[in-house]
DNA sequence: AATGTTATTGCAAATGAGTTGCAATAACAG
DNA sequence: CTGTTATTGCAACTCATTTGCAATAACATT
C-alpha cells in the first residue's frame, strides 16, 4: 500500500512510527495533525503559532526537529514557493496525488496544479536512467490570467519580507 | 528571439542591460561570465571565490545583488537542489533547453534531466488556467541506479553541511 | 504497575545565508 | 568633460534554522 494511503488510515502514523523506532509524543502528533488538516502551506513560524494554541510550552526547535523527521519519513513535503515570500520554507502533508505549485510573480497568488506529466517524468527517469523517484518538487513562476489581463508589465518581483 | 539565445550572442548582455537601464560594470560582467562558463551549479560562496580570483576586491554583497538582478532578468536560475547540501542556493545561467534537477538521496549525485514533459506542463497551464509560465523549477529526489544496486536501504538522508 | 533505556523535549546560545544603510565610485548619456 | 545616478564595498544586521545539553517522557520489559 502506498505510504500516503497508509498514513491516512486511522493509526497510520502510529504504525509508521513503530517501524522506525520513533516515539509518538503529544508534540509530534500535534504537529502532524496540524499539517494534515491545514488548508494551506504553513511555514515553521505559523506552525509554531498554531501548535502553541494547544500546547503552549512547545518550542520552535521541536517544530523544526519534527518537520525534519516527518520529511524523512516522506509524510511531509517541504516547499520554497520560489522564495517569493522570503527565505523560509513551507510544509504540507504529502497528498495522494502529486502536484506542482504555481505562483504568480505579479500578485503572489499560489495554486496547486495537478497534471499527469509528473507521473510521466517519474516513468521516464525510471526507464531512461534507472532512477527511482521518491518525491518531486515542481515550482513554477509566471503570470496568472488576472494579472495578464490587467496588463501589468510584471514589476520584476521584489523579494519582500511580509512573512519573515 | 528567445531571451536566452539573444544573450548567448556576443553583446547580448550589453543589449539587455541597456534595455533595462542597467550598467555593465566589470563585476557584473565577471559574475555573469563565471556562471555562463561554469560546468556545475555554483552557490554564492563558490561564485564569490571564483570572482575574487580575477577581481580581488569584490564583495559578497555584490555577488548577491547581481544574482538578484540576473535572476530578475531571467538569465540566471536559482536552485535549491532540495537542500541536500545545506540551506544555500545554487545558480546556473539559463539554458536554451529547460531541464529538471535530479538528486540521489543516497550518494548525493545531482544530474540534469531533459524531458518534453516540461513543455507539456507549460502548455497545460496556459490552456487550462490562462497562466503564462516564466520559469519552472523541478527538483526530484530518489535513488540512482548505482545506489539501488548496492541495495543500500537509503539511510534517511541527513542534511549535512559539506558546503556551507 | 514499576523500571530501565533512550528518543524527545525545551532552553539558551550559536550559526550562517542573505540583507540593509550609507558614503564613495564609476557607467554612461549628453 | 560633466552631471546624473546605478553600483560598489564596508560594516553591521536580520532571521530562519541548528546545536549542545540536561531534564523529561515513551515505550518495551519485567
Amino acid at each position: 500500500m502506498p505510504l500516503v494511503k497508509q498514513i491516512r488510515r486511522r493509526g497510520g502514523l502510529e504504525l509508521l512510527a513503530k517501524q522506525h523506532g520513533l516515539r509518538l509524543t503529544r508534540q509530534r502528533r500535534l504537529i502532524f495533525s496540524i499539517l494534515e488538516s491545514a488548508k494551506t502551506h504553513l511555514n515553521a513560524k505559523q506552525l509554531l503559532e498554531q501548535a502553541q494554541r494547544l500546547e503552549p510550552g512547545i518550542d520552535q526547535v521541536t517544530i523544526y526537529r519534527n518537520l525534519g523527521v516527518l520529511k524523512r519519513l516522506g509524510v511531509v513535503d517541504e516547499l520554497d514557493l520560489l522564495h517569493l515570500r522570503g527565505d523560509q520554507h513551507y510544509y504540507e502533508a504529502r497528498q495522494v496525488r502529486a502536484h506542482s505549485h504555481v505562483a504568480c510573480l505579479a500578485c503572489g497568488k499560489v495554486f496547486e496544479f495537478y497534471t499527469s506529466a509528473m507521473k510521466t517524468i517519474d516513468r521516464e527517469l525510471e526507464k531512461e536512467c534507472g532512477f527511482t523517484v521518491s518525491f518531486t518538487r515542481i515550482e513554477i513562476g509566471g503570470h496568472c490570467a488576472a494579472c495578464r489581463k490587467s496588463e501589468r508589465v510584471a514589476p520584476l518581483p521584489r523579494k519582500g519580507k511580509q512573512t519573515r
